[in-house]
RNA sequence: GCCCCCGUAGCUCAACGGACAGAGCACCUGCCUUCUAAGCAGAUGGUUGUGGGUUCGAAUCCCGCCGGGGGCGCCA
């Protein structure tokens, strides 16, 4: 928020440099001032000391104290600026340039800021690049569980945070709708529930689910297998390629089982981005892109990149090292079409970019996807890099750790998963519970919406405030922890804003818009606004390096430092000046955990 | 064999190459007739796996080792 500030000083320490005989500064950062209590900007001349000590080296061969220098600079360059407007003083420490605010002049500034743009506040500006962040690609036939979830979760935040930095964003999901695991549910749906339909969404969803565990037991061969048992499963295995072969020469009956069962988990996927305030722009189905990938593969045999092995029995594959030209192995060699000419996974991932590039002109290609597919992702930009798209050096993989239960990893074939429904539910359960003891007075209409926004919001939080990259043991208690570094502590923190905010106006006291911050703020007021001034420059960062963490982690920053003003300053009891302008920091402080709390995708409750 | 990720307080995790490595949980002590205690304050807890290197400065970058996880031509 002060970039102005910040280059027109930067312009006088560089001019600093050129009278004072010094190196010109590569680069001037600055950063915040670290401790509470004051608030500034601040910048270091390590660098700049360590450039100067290098050519004296050159010169003269003579050694100089780094550190010591630099606080030589800034000293002298705390005396150059002099008084600087807008700055109360200026200092230097230990290397140190600090810079610090007149404090009601810039606390005015930045609250007015915010309330000007409301839900913008911290926006980007308008970018040129269009980006499409892929994630959300569920088997059908499947029920979502909490791996899907983290997914989901991550790369709609993903998604909201580079729209917010500013970029044309374009959300893109891909459901597996076809596969041997897919015909698995369907041999066994016919061939033993045929005409059965649960009522309700989830109900349906869940009871594929249950019929792929039934299935998987049944083709299992067992250890202690009888003739019997052996005849029976291998005829079952025999039912199964055969509505694969169905399935594959269009026959009308299994494609109609298909297509309807399909319907089913569509349904109950719909309705699970419904509740987690994900709208896709894009659906590429996986039977969809299937038969038009064969294309490429003939393509790339064209261009060189590809080679067929097919006449001497082989598959279609890429050499992708040493097409690069590397001597070591490092992205190794990927099969792009089957032997008997039917496509992998790859084969699809190529023309599905390609799609991406051709037809929605993506500049940037966001994949999230488990973290174990990196060498995999490595492989498709690469072969995307050797077919001649530019885009392949700004596709990006976003990794993520793969969540698992104490007991061990999830199995969807073992029936073993802990369904993202039923955590879900359990956490709305379980905040009807702290409403019920902590704010009775809620009407019951309310608190279920509240139990919704509060659940979802521990949910998504605590799949958020983790490094994408690390491994989620689910542990439901913690996943449904309300207190603490959670999602409901820091929406509680915006509910306090609220609640000051309804009895101020329920006590008739009238807001006003020209306030001044003339008084000696607390510690806290200061930390908060600082807060609050960082959260443009948070975005920018978190979108370029692909990191939602960043801002889960300002939001509850944003959060403590709200409580932390909520226990110190009192608003409505102040003096009528002091009170306004707290009314007014208030307000924004609402606003900034709002809207950080909305690129996370969590809501804020009004009460709760 | 090669490649990727991780190793920070008892546990779960943070920390643009920068100032005293921070939170939460758990445990202990205080604070509700004062804007909702889903809160606040305080106490305890660390040679950032290990040995080198680069740098004025390393949890962060580079190399070796130890430990954990994952991946590596017709699965997705």
């Amino acid at each position: 928020m002060f970039e102005h500030e910040q280059q027109k000083i930067s312009e006088r320490i560089r001019s600093f440099c050129v009278q004072n005989d010094l190196p010109q500064p590569v680069e001037i950062a600055w950063s915040p001032v670290p401790f509470s209590g004051e608030w500034g900007i601040s910048t270091s001349f390590f660098q700049l000391a360590a450039q100067e000590a290098r050519q004296i080296k050159e010169r003269t061969g003579q050694g100089v104290n780094v550190p010591q220098r630099a606080q030589e600079i800034a000293a002298s360059v705390a005396e150059y600026l002099g008084k600087v407007p807008g700055f109360s003083r200026i200092e230097a420490v230990k290397g140190y340039l600090n810079l610090y605010f007149s404090s009601s002049e810039y606390a005015r500034r930045v609250v007015d800021t915010v309330l000007a743009q409301g839900r913008r506040f911290g926006a980007g500006e308008p970018k040129s690049d269009r980006v499409m962040v892929e994630y959300a690609q569920p088997n059908t036939h499947h029920s979502f569980h909490i791996g899907h979830a983290r997914n989901a979760i991550l790369g709609e935040a993903m998604a909201r945070l580079v729209e917010f930095a500013g970029y044309e964003t374009i959300r893109a999901t891909y459901p597996g709708d076809i596969g041997l695991g897919v015909i698995t549910v369907l041999w066994a749906y016919d061939r033993f529930y045929k005409g059965q339909e649960p009522q309700g969404i989830h109900e349906r969803g869940q009871w594929l689910l249950k019929i792929y565990v039934e299935a998987t037991s049944l083709l299992e061969k067992k250890e202690d297998e009888t003739e019997e048992d052996k005849k029976r499963r291998e005829s079952y295995e025999q039912e199964r390629r055969e509505m694969l072969r169905k399935w594959d020469a269009g026959d009308p009956y299994v494609r109609q089982l298909w297509k309807e069962t399909r319907q089913w988990s569509l349904d109950e996927l719909e309705d699970i981005f419904d509740i987690l305030g994900i709208h896709m722009d894009v659906w590429f189905f996986e039977s969809d892109v299937d038969e038009p990938s064969k294309a490429i593969v003939d393509e790339l045999i064209r261009l060189g990149i590809a080679e067929d092995e097919r006449p001497f029995g082989g598959a279609v594959i890429v050499k992708i090292d040493e097409k690069l030209g590397l001597k070591k192995e490092k992205y190794r060699t990927n099969v792009i079409l089957r032997s008997d000419g039917t496509t992998l996974y790859l084969t699809k991932d190529l023309a599905l970019a390609k799609v991406k590039f051709e037809r929605y002109h993506v500049d940037r290609s966001v994949y999230v996807i488990d973290v174990r597919q990196s060498l995999y992702m490595q492989q498709v930009f690469k072969i995307l890099e050797l077919w001649g798209f530019p885009q392949a050096a700004k596709c990006h993989h976003l990794g993520y750790g793969f969540v698992s239960l104490p007991e061990g990893a999830m199995s969807a074939r073992r029936g073993r998963v802990v369904l993202f429904k039923d955590v879900l539910d359990d956490a709305e359960r379980r905040v009807l519970s702290v409403i019920a003891e902590k704010n009775p007075s809620l009407s019951g209409e309310v608190r279920q919406e509240v139990a919704r926004q509060v659940g979802l919001g521990a949910l998504k939080y605590a799949m958020l405030s983790v490094d994408n990259n690390k491994d989620i043991v689910f542990d439901w208690d913690a996943a449904l922890n309300f207190d603490g570094h959670t999602g409901p502590y820091i929406q509680y923190a915006a509910v306090r804003c609220n609640s000051i905010l309804r009895k101020a106006s329920a006590e008739g006291i009238e807001l006003q818009e020209d306030v001044a911050f003339d008084y000696a703020l607390d510690a806290a007021e200061v930390q908060l606004i600082d807060l609050i001034s960082r959260m443009p420059s948070e975005v920018q960062r978190a979108a370029n390096e692909y990191k939602p963490l960043t801002i889960a982690n300002l939001a509850y920053d944003l959060a403590r430092a709200l409580n932390d003003f909520y226990d110190r300053c009192p608003v409505l009891k102040a003096e009528p000046d002091i009170r306004l302008a707290r009314l007014r920091l208030v307000m924004a402080a609402r606003q900034a955990i709002v809207n950080t709390l909305a690129i996370l995708g969590i809501e804020t409750p009004d009460a709760m």
